[in-house]
DNA sequence: GGGACATATTGACAGCTATCGATATATCCG
DNA sequence: CGGATATATCGATAGCTGTCAATATGTCCC
């Protein structure tokens, strides 16, 4: 039983310019453990690679050297956080980026402010 | 017995652009792990927050609701992954944030190319 | 030296999760 | 309907890691 983990608007405020409170870094760190994995990186990249944007899972499972139970398993991860977005067409089932959620990501990790006196400006809790 | 798992140039190619591949999927995971944690990430977030950049470990033990010994564990992690550097003062050690490896993280989670047909572009392996 | 203090290391353990084989579900086709 | 194909779910397991108590190391001061 998994839980939904939506990677939303809330879950990422900025790592560095104000002190993280316990719920968002436990938020951050859930999203970012996502794609703290080699298989669901792999799979991230192969569908963004994939012409057209989108991948079935036959295709990821060959190039992947994993059990297919297993991809499916990743794949639902990613599509549970967001960064994926699944549609089934027929007997396959299609995956695509989703880019809003690693935007998302990619925001919290650095707001420009690393090593600077900003942020002692912020409003530091 | 902790392995170094410094964060170097080529440890983070775009997660975007072209396929990773398993080795460079394996490191990019493993430095993705250093901050998929709650404390870990609270920890950078008090140290960037701190004034003058940097905190001794008695500061940051008092504000983490764990014990001494786990926040030690934590602060060697992030050193060793070249996220914190360590100093040591007289009797206290003192913790500041080295801003390269979150920057070579954030870059590698998207170079732009999220969605756009130029991954295809790109040499796709 | 010796006590007090700050931090690091060690060893043990519980909880999580990546993986697999087996099976279920769903869709197409003849 | 029945077989084939594609994907998902289930149950079990092994390996990893976050946490702690106990202890070690290092530093200052009297």
């Amino acid at each position: 039983m998994r839980l939904i983990q939506e990677i939303d608007q809330t879950c990422c405020p900025p790592l560095v310019g104000s002190v993280l409170s316990e719920t968002d870094a436990e938020r951050l760190a859930q999203a970012l453990r996502v794609i703290a994995d080699p298989a669901r990186l792999r799979l991230v990249s192969l569908v963004a690679a994939s012409e057209g944007g989108e991948s079935c899972v036959c295709d990821l499972t060959d190039r992947l050297d994993l059990g297919q139970p297993t991809v499916s398993h990743h794949l639902k991860v990613l599509t549970d956080a967001g960064i994926l977005r699944r549609e089934k067409r027929g007997r396959w089932a299609y995956y695509r980026i989703e880019p809003e959620p690693l935007e998302l990501l990619r925001g919290a990790l650095d707001p420009g402010a690393v090593g600077t006196e900003r942020s002692t400006e912020l409003g530091v809790t």
